[in-house]
RNA sequence: GGCGGCGUAGCUCAGUUGGUUAGAGCGUGGGAUUCAUAAGCCUAAGGUCGGUGGUUCGAGUCCACCCGUCGCUACCA
């Protein structure tokens, strides 16, 4: 049975560069495909760049380009550094274009006609000289809860707070630093909760993996919640029809973006866009020609497992069969860096190394599961090495040339025991196929190695070498053998390794080998000079990728390139400062506090008067330690209620929080209760 | 703290519904070879399967607790 399969990879956004990180899912995806491709399958990819929303926009702006040109450029470098990892899309398009335009449009007229979408005032912050209302990331200021400053508008990297950006304090834009206003504002809404029986039913029929759903049933239990999918002008994006200066939210037309690539590819090459993806003119009922699959990261199953079904059942479309989720990328087990120069792009790579090592590599990582992957450096060097060179390269070239020089380059047939060589390794293929199937790669690369060391075990055990001297025919029937294998393990590799593959078609005059050519045998047939498979890797070629992948630390944890001169608060005057009563006082009690992991309770002496304060630094203090010790107290703060009490003040520390808490303390003689001027 | 994941040889990882002496590759030691891109072959060493209890005739595999680690989430005025 021919199967029909439409596969998708996640859209790359159009503001940066593809590297490591982005290709476990290419590649992972472009295997598979290809697998699909190889058993004779119609198997259609499809993917594009996702291109609007802020970012684009601010790029843009920045590099004094038209967001249309920035793209364009972007989506050139895109295609190319998926060129030279041989990821293969039947159709790489764009967010922005018509396609994706009328099916944005279509789809939001269903979901408001299916009563799904409703209008409601927002508070956002707003910067009046950049002329925008801003994300979140675009607001920077201090965080309200640990005064870490610098920090993004939805939550600090410091203390790990969530907050939103009207709640910072010093709130600043991004873009241009000055203060943002805060204006009200109509946004539509997507009514997600409607939709969640139905998307309860879609995932208990196997939409995702089980550790998937387990973390989608936390969602379920937390409840859903309406999703803002409209954003105020200027924005680069498409309009909200009827509206004047509305645009739809990047999140939104982004995942119909894999309809429109679809839609475009359908056009083109004359194929019925209805049976492929149901949904516009019919029902999703009215065709399963087609199998659907989606791969993505583990960082947007919220908008793949949720919104973006509930979107095309609220819709009339079609959903699809899988999503299949992967984890991601640590380089040496630790998440990719740029001042350690872990964070590759694909260009560099590719400058440096042949692609084909590092699709063999992920795909001998690879497996179903959501866990992250680490590519060892030293791992990696060994295994390309060990299998591409030792093993598969090796096979070919013991025996193709020997072939070609001493025996005029024609196959004999095949003996007993090379048939018996042959029929093994034939017999895995239900085997690895299924290992393909279910995405278990590591298994197909484990299979198909211990072939390969079957097959050179069998050239060691009928030293052709030997009996070429003696025996020529003998050799010839032996090395009839050794080519069978290597062809076999071709066609095993095809869909990993599509580049060695081809070569090893030239090497034995061979057209396109597919899985159906396991079927048959090569005898009697002349091959063609032997052509060199792979070169080994040096642990000095990576070293120097590494070492061009390096860019200086930049300051901040945030990796942003602000300038290094410390931003200093608005400022005010004497009586600004006179509202606030600091004051010398000395800890008298220091107690852990039952359920807070970085709470201290406080008892201080402030003079007549004992307060008690809750402060967060049992991360860098024990409290045996601070009895006694003269703190700097800031008295008039408003009590706040806490879980766990109320604290009156606080105390006053530098750092960023966590363990990172230096307590301020007045020099000898100062007295609890006493003033700080 | 809550929820979830993970913790198997030096390294990277397999271990199917619990079933005989726990596996692979790389790396390391030894050996025999030399056709081959210094590749390949044989062989050895190396693990109380994070810890402690429990269920079971039998547990890496199930359960509880603990430790470590990662993610989400909460207090941290």
């Amino acid at each position: 049975m021919t199967r029909k399969i439409v596969v998708t990879s996640a859209l790359p956004y159009a503001n940066g560069p593809i590297h490591i990180g982005h290709l476990v899912e290419y590649i992972q995806t472009d295997i598979w495909v290809r697998f699909h491709k190889l058993c004779g399958h119609e198997c259609l990819y499809f993917c594009a760049d996702d291109t609007h929303g802020t970012p684009v926009m601010l790029s843009a702006r920045a590099a004094g380009i038209p967001p249309e040109q920035l793209i364009e450029k972007v989506h050139r470098e895109h295609v190319q550094d998926f060129e030279r990892f041989h990821v293969a899309f039947d159709n790489y398009y764009s967010t922005h274009s018509p396609e994706n335009q009328h099916f944005s449009e279509l789809i939001f007229k269903r979901l408001d006609e299916a009563g799904s979408i409703v209008k409601r005032q927002v508070e956002q912050a707003f910067c009046e000289t950049c002329n925008m209302a801003l994300p979140d990331r675009y607001v920077k200021g201090t965080c309200p809860r640990c005064k870490a400053e610098d920090q993004y508008g939805d939550s600090c990297e410091v203390c790990s707070a969530t907050y939103r950006p009207t709640d910072m304090v010093n709130p600043t834009c991004a873009t241009c630093r000055a203060v943002p206003v805060l204006r009200s504002s109509e946004h539509y809404f997507f009514k997600l909760a409607d939709y969640e029986e139905r998307l309860k039913v879609l995932i208990g029929q196997g939409y995702t993996q089980p550790s998937v759903a387990n973390k989608l049933q936390e969602w379920f239990d937390a409840g859903l919640k309406d999703w803002d999918i409209s954003r105020d002008g200027p924005y680069f994006g498409f309009k909200i029809p009827g509206e004047s200066d509305k645009y739809f939210y990047v999140w939104l037309d982004a995942p119909i973006g894999y309809i429109a690539s679809a839609k475009n590819y359908c056009d083109r090459e004359g194929l019925d866009f209805n049976r492929l993806w149901p949904g516009e003119h019919a029902s999703p009922s009215d065709s399963d020609e087609y199998e659907l699959y989606h791969f993505i990261g583990k960082d947007i199953v919220y908008f793949h497992a949720l919104f973006w079904p509930a979107m095309l059942q609220g819709a009339g479309f079609k959903t699809a069969k899988k999503l299949f989720v992967h984890g991601f990328l640590t380089v040496n087990g630790e998440k990719m860096s740029k001042s350690r120069g872990t964070f590759v792009t694909a260009a560099t790579f590719a400058e440096h190394l042949d692609t084909e090592y590092l699709r063999y590599y992920y795909a001998s990582k690879l497996n179903d599961s959501v866990h992250d992957l680490d590519l060892s450096i030293e791992d990696f060097v060994n295994k390309v090495n060990s299998d591409l060179v030792g093993k598969f390269a090796n096979l070919a070239s013991r025996s193709g040339p020997m072939l070609t020089k001493k025996l005029e380059g024609r196959l004999g047939e095949l003996d007993a025991d090379g048939r018996a060589l042959i029929d093994r390794m034939v017999a895995e293929r239900s085997q690895i196929v299924q290992a393909y199937e279910a995405l278990k790669y590591g298994a197909v690369v484990r299979h198909i190695v211990a072939l390969a060391d079957e097959a050179n075990r069998y050239v060691e055990s009928k030293r052709p070498w030997d009996t070429l001297k003696t025996d020529p025919e003998l050799t010839r029937v032996t090395l009839t053998a050794v080519i069978n294998a290597v062809r076999v393990l071709a066609v095993y590799l095809k869909p990993i390794l599509p580049v060695y593959a081809r070569k090893v078609e030239r090497f034995l005059g061979l057209s396109e080998l597919t899985m159906a050519d396991l079927d048959s045998v090569l005898e009697n047939h002349s091959i063609n000079p032997f052509e060199h498979l792979f070169k080994r890797v040096e642990a000095k070629q990576v070293k120097k990728m590494i070492e061009s992948s390096k860019e200086p630390e930049t300051s901040g944890s945030s990796g942003d390139s602000s300038n290094d001169t410390p931003s200093f608060k608005e400022q005010c005057d004497m009586s600004d400062f006179g509202k606030i009563d600091l004051r010398v006082a000395a800890i008298k009690e220091a107690d852990t506090v039952e359920g807070a992991d970085k709470l201290l309770r406080l008892t201080l002496d402030v003079g007549r008067v004992d307060r008690n304060v809750l402060a967060g630094i049992a991360l860098a203090y024990k409290p045996e330690d601070l009895v006694g010790r003269k703190v700097v107290y800031f008295s008039n703060l408003k009590p706040r209620k806490m879980r766990f009490g109320v604290s009156e003040g606080m105390v006053l520390a530098a750092g960023g929080g966590g363990k990172e808490v230096y307590l301020l303390e007045p020099d000898d003689g100062a007295q609890p209760g006493d003033e700080i001027r």
